[in-house]
DNA sequence: GATGAATGAGCCTTCATTCAT
DNA sequence: GATGAATGAAGGCTCATTCAT
């Protein structure tokens, strides 16, 4: 299954000759799933909720994915790569400073690509189910590792420059816990605050955390 | 509905003799609910397993609680009352200091009644689902909001204490999804920490946000 | 089944030295039952509605009737029973004139003993069930052969008398489906007639059929 | 649902190719439902029992009708237009003449496409539940007084020709409850006589009333 | 590619019936 | 007598999946 889903990526692009149109219609699949899975919850997820919002026959998404597990599954993987390579990208133009990475990470991951309602909402139901579903471990678990070995790497740089003993695996712990539950909340909360607040949110936490050695 | 959930309040306790044979099955019953929420996550949690980790019928499980629906949400309340009343009990007994207070808090969130595996996976499940699931606001709005406020008090008066101008309501919010998330984490990551680095990472954060005027 | 049936027939009465809050308990889960039926029709008629109407648990429904079957069974048997006597009790006071009987006969048929909205609606649900309830023939089959054997009597009665060689079954016939027309028609037309009309219309049958000599 | 149900009106036939197919099924599986309440009763009709009888999966039958509600609702649907188009066709080749346009009603309503031992049973098992299926008076309602109003209309006629007084109304309804009467005495009784006597017993009928104006 | 008819496993639910108290 | 907990058969319904066209 993970090499069925890992082949979809379709952020390392096309180097296949795939039709034009199978990737555009898989796509649309995957944004419609991502709505489904917004709108209803992983548990009331169906296939025809999610034909019926890309507007083709539930059969053709069958054709397209195989099994509904595999289209969830593919999905998943598409949101895992979409947020990696996008904050992979957000700190490849900084130039080395670990205050400098650490700003550009909290801003990608409020940047517009990967922070929709949809795709929030979308990610919570997966992590609702992450502890029962074993494919998610397959999919995210190396990317999540890399994430978190870089926010470690940037703690430990910080601290470092302030002479300060605490630890790193800690306060990068901190950090991305304090990440990601701003998206729970602006998908969970009655009255959920803006992105700018939760990005907001983020940046003040790092503040606290590194002090003077994140003056941003 | 909210009606019925509030009313099953199996910590106001069995004064009726008649009805405590009645009690400890619905007991029985949302126990074995939150085991499966835990062992299959929301989507896959039947009235079946249910019933089979209960070692009863089906039918009794329905006898008890008229509809699967009604059983997520009784079971829902009674997570809910149950962690509001021992984080209420844990501050009652302090004396007024803010800093103190928080430490309470903090070790009360992590107190074997309400922080086990079981249960923080049931959390996670009604998490993912919660966005689709009204029902969620009814049961956890309002001891979710008296949860935050006094979070934001305690931040108020510690910020106070040190003359400190930072908004008290982020770093409440900080703290809260911390601890949040390391519950998720236990329940989520592929090899998650324990329970004692989860409380250690929520004290050390709380130490990193009021500095000495938390001296846990 | 028949013999349990017949045993009940209050209408034979207290022989037995039976308790008297044994045969009225019983009279009360009848009448809850024609309720019942009145009101749900008998697809949704069930055994905690009848309990509930009675102001008693179903298991004492049960333990009174034995299985639903059996109670659904005595309660058309004493609804036979009472239209039975009730008709009967109306030719008996008529000194053989045959129109005398047939109009005594048609005003007991929308007698209150025998003709209320609940018992219509009861008779309704029964004769919808008929042809696939074999016990109805059972219970009514030798009653209803005797009402028809009355009706045709009178028929030739009053057909000889007036010289006319018309067929008395017929004519009996056309009788006995105007009158239990009448009864459906109250039970289920949207906007039904009154009971003075439904007797109306079966007296006018009655004349139109008779002529001269059903003078009323 | 009356929308719905209307919509199907299989009367006004297949003129889309892609659809007949679709329609030959509803109307196997509606024919199956005919044969399920004549041989169960209203009560015992199970879908399970009509896919057999259609020879088709029960998911089908839901795929076609979506629930057991509708399919019955279609079902009665299907035989009140099937009734309504069969008196209509007969009285629209009348020429006027009230005598004959009754006659041709009568025969009408045991002509064999509308009269035949399944359907008469399902018509009386509908009669049963009507009064608790607020859904007969939807789709019957308006036909059944439509036939109502051209019955009295004939009687009136026929009335003034003889220069009588009686109710037309009144005779109007004791002819329309002669010929149910007579359909549910063939459905329900332990021995029930033919069509023949079942349409003889309505002729009569009519000449009773009409005397010389009905000359059939 | 694309549609939608068709299947059947699995679910929730109802409800008659049993039985301990 | 009387209650209500408990069972389990049976039914309606959803929905992933298959497959003919």
């Amino acid at each position: 299954m993970v090499g069925q889903v890992s082949d979809i990526a379709p952020h390392i692009e096309q180097r296949l000759p795939r039709t034009q149109s199978r990737d555009a219609r898989r796509l649309q699949v995957i944004e419609a799933t991502i709505e489904t899975l917004a709108e209803r919850g992983y548990s009331r997820a169906t296939l025809t909720e999610v034909a019926r919002r890309a507007k083709i026959s539930h059969g053709l998404v069958l054709f397209h994915f195989q099994s509904k597990e595999n289209l969830l599954a593919e999905t998943l993987a598409f949101m895992a790569e979409e947020y990696h390579q996008n904050w992979k990208g957000a700190i490849a133009g900084q130039t080395g400073d670990p205050a400098a990475e650490l700003h550009a990470l909290i801003l990608a991951d409020f940047a517009p690509a990967v922070c929709t309602r949809h795709k929030l909402a979308a990610w919570t139901a997966y992590w609702g189910e992450a502890q029962s579903l074993p494919v998610y471990q397959e999919i995210c678990g190396q990317k999540d590792g890399e994430y978190i070995a870089v926010l470690e790497r940037i703690s430990q740089d910080l601290l470092l420059r302030a002479g300060r003993h605490n630890d790193p695996a800690t306060l990068a712990r901190i950090l991305r816990l304090t990440q990601e539950g701003t998206w729970m909340d602006i998908t969970t909360m009655s009255e959920p605050y803006s992105f700018d607040v939760a990005r907001e949110t983020v940046l003040e936490c790092a503040r606290l955390l590194f002090r003077d050695q994140f003056p941003y």
